[in-house]
DNA sequence: GGTATATACTTCATGTACGAAGTATCAAGT
DNA sequence: ACTTGATACTTCGTACATGAAGTATATACC
């Protein structure tokens, strides 16, 4: 007997967080997918795509602009200096520090990288009006200061 | 010098895409600190809302309802199974099915854990007309037609 | 009945994420 | 100079998610 995928049944108790959680995780094997030709994962497009902007920044200042924990920031760079896409240099002026730098290989790998996310977020506003993806913008950042981090 | 936590700069490469994912996450990390008191996380809520309406079910037929891999699924089933939330039996009639069944102690999770997710989904729709609760949810769902398992 | 294919599930390797706790360094106040 | 506290990062344990590959059982066809 064949299961039929009903999308989540008609009692609203989980409805609109399954939706949401369930969205994401869809959206994000499809970047994950579309970039793993190169090796490259979503979330190292993050740090790429943020690099090519703040070169030199610290892992806590990536952290906070990609919106995860610290400990999280430092298994992501591991990787991907493991992999020879940035590099961690020891800030001369605080011992604590470590500065964040985009390699050659770096550099290229964003290139591509944002092709993915253009297409994709390009992609995600399809089929909806002005008024309705602004109101979907809004709603998702309202997000950010509803349920603040700590 | 102190890092401006800007909520993700001016260019849109990365835009409703991060906003997305990293509003999933925000979401996920406040309702499992909710259901952290009891032991519980987000996606054993899943697991318990799903088997209160359709208790016996099959772990194939579990992952497929909460749009998990069927692998995420048994992981899921082995954690919850340990802390003694569900458990597995036999199929008698199939050999190689295995069905799920809440424990009490499972139900009991499950009326905690409903309560905490009826709250949030209340709280997610605070501040937006119905006319925006009803395009957000519907992109939201769109995201399950445009990016397809597989 | 015997083989081929499909199905149900598990195992493994990898990536991502969190919080708590640890180390090292810096900055402030005394 | 000496604590005291904050900061920057890492390490560890756990949870969750994926895909690929494996095992066992069912089913379909000849």
């Amino acid at each position: 007997m064949k299961y039929i995928p009903a999308p989540m049944p008609p009692s609203p108790h989980r409805r609109l967080f399954f939706l949401l959680s369930a969205g994401a995780r869809r959206v994000q094997r499809w970047i994950d997918a579309e970039l793993a030709g190169r090796g490259l994962t979503q979330a190292q497009s993050g740090l790429l795509y943020f690099l090519g902007r703040d070169d030199g920044a610290l892992i806590g200042e990536a952290a906070e602009a990609l919106d995860v924990a610290p400990s999280a920031m430092t298994g992501l760079v591991d990787r991907m200096e493991r992999s020879g896409l940035v590099e961690r240099r020891a800030d001369p002026a605080d011992g604590r520090a470590q500065r964040l730098h985009l390699t050659d290989r770096g550099r290229e790998a964003r290139a591509f990288a944002l092709d993915g996310l253009r297409t994709l977020n390009a992609t995600l506003t399809d089929g909806f009006t002005e008024a309705e993806v602004d109101a979907i913008a809004r709603w998702l950042a309202s997000l950010q200061t509803r349920f603040p981090r700590r």
